[in-house]
DNA sequence: ATTAATTTTTAGACAAATCTAAAAAAAAGA
DNA sequence: TCTTTTTTTTAGATTTGTCTAAAAATTAAT
């Protein structure tokens, strides 16, 4: 079956705020496509006559198994393309996403299977977050936040949970970016803010809040 | 300025309809497209106060200086994605114009720019129609159609007028591809059929009308 | 437990792109 | 030239996705 390019925003951003939170609420589906709470009271029952939802007037919503699918399968392609575009095209991991957000639409199954082996069934996208394979199935990414990360242990950066560009800002200015080396030297309990060395450049502190959205790995 | 997908298949037909006849009629359109005489006129009516159409009532239309340029464009972006399709993802060069179709309306400068450039800026698509560069312009391809290639000649195949799946089915069958080298055996007035033979394999007649549809280049 | 505030849904309208059926204009034929 | 045929346009309807304003349901506060 095929989806609207509308349908396939709404199904997406759905999905995305399930991993936050069980079920989903109109107010914060529409802040997240810049809309109408009206607009997203409509498609809900578009999108539920469908299959695509288990939806109860004034209760919430969350996908169904189906939805799921359809769900992942766009998200397999957003983040394939967000890959190509930086490893291949060279763009800066901060100016993909909204390029793929319109790449994602295009919804052939060969062009995204040949897609993937031409970039060699990558795991992770520009930003560190995993790129499901064909079969719906996540690679496992074991990361945790930097917030988290004991003292004096190398970490190297996997993703970044908030991509506004406003962060990404800040991290090139920090000189971070996916794959680079950090090493925690301190954590200050007052506001939890964490001296970290950056490869070659000299150490510097990071707010509690940057810490949160930085997620590293070990090794 | 910024055109929906509907308007951009509009323009990149009208464009096409225009490299045969200098003014284009609804109906031929209308066919090109798909679609409904009626919804022509409408959408004509829309190209022209957009300044994209030089058109007068019940006396046909072309581009305008403004939609020529916008065409061009998205010629360049359909054949661009049709040659990575092709050269890149290991897709039959009859099978990429469906992909190309979708992917010509996602409208980013710099991706296209990128792309240019990671392709190595290639001169023509997988039909041997020539890609007009980042201003427009086209590059001069010197070929000739089959039918007007003298006896005894090697010529190198350079692109296929009718694009059609019948006809991609007939030169797949022929081992006739873009870059094939062809040997001209031999013209039969009778029927303007051509005796030719294709790299190793044994001669074989080709009929006029296929003839017709092939351009090549000497040496 | 009422009242007030927030969230969600309905009602009704609108723009884009399409359609069918009918009218108008142009082209072709007698 | 005067019909007839073909082409093109209008009139009016439909579908998709959106909006505003108002009503209904839920949640929070007094
Ligand atoms: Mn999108
Ligand atoms: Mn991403
Ligand atoms: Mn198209
Ligand atoms: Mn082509």
């Amino acid at each position: 079956m095929n989806f609207s390019i509308a349908e396939e925003n709404y199904i997406k951003n759905i999905y995305h705020l399930q991993q936050q939170s069980e079920l989903v609420n109109t107010n914060s589906l529409a802040y997240e496509l810049q809309t109408k709470p009206a607009s997203v009271t409509d498609m809900l029952k578009k999108l539920q006559i469908k299959n695509l939802l288990d939806y109860e007037k004034y209760k919430g919503f969350r996908l169904s198994s189906k939805g799921n699918k359809v769900a992942i399968n766009i998200v397999r392609r957003h983040r394939l393309w967000e890959f190509f575009l930086v490893t291949k095209l060279g763009f800066e991991w901060d100016k993909v996403h909204a390029i793929a957000e319109e790449l994602e639409h295009v919804s052939n199954q060969e062009l995204i299977q040949k897609l993937d082996r031409f970039l060699n069934h990558p795991q992770t996208d520009p930003h560190g977050d995993p790129i499901p394979d064909g079969n719906g199935k996540m690679p496992v990414i074991h990361q945790l936040s930097m917030a988290d990360v004991v003292e004096k242990k190398k970490v190297i950066v996997s993703s970044v949970g908030n991509q506004s560009p406003a962060i990404l800002e800040l991290l090139n200015h920090y000189h971070i970016n996916i794959g680079t080396e950090i090493k925690i030297n301190q954590r200050f309990s007052f506001d939890g803010s964490i001296e970290i060395k950056v490869g070659k450049y000299a150490a510097c502190i990071i707010s509690e809040l940057v810490a949160k959205n930085i997620f590293v790995y070990h090794e």
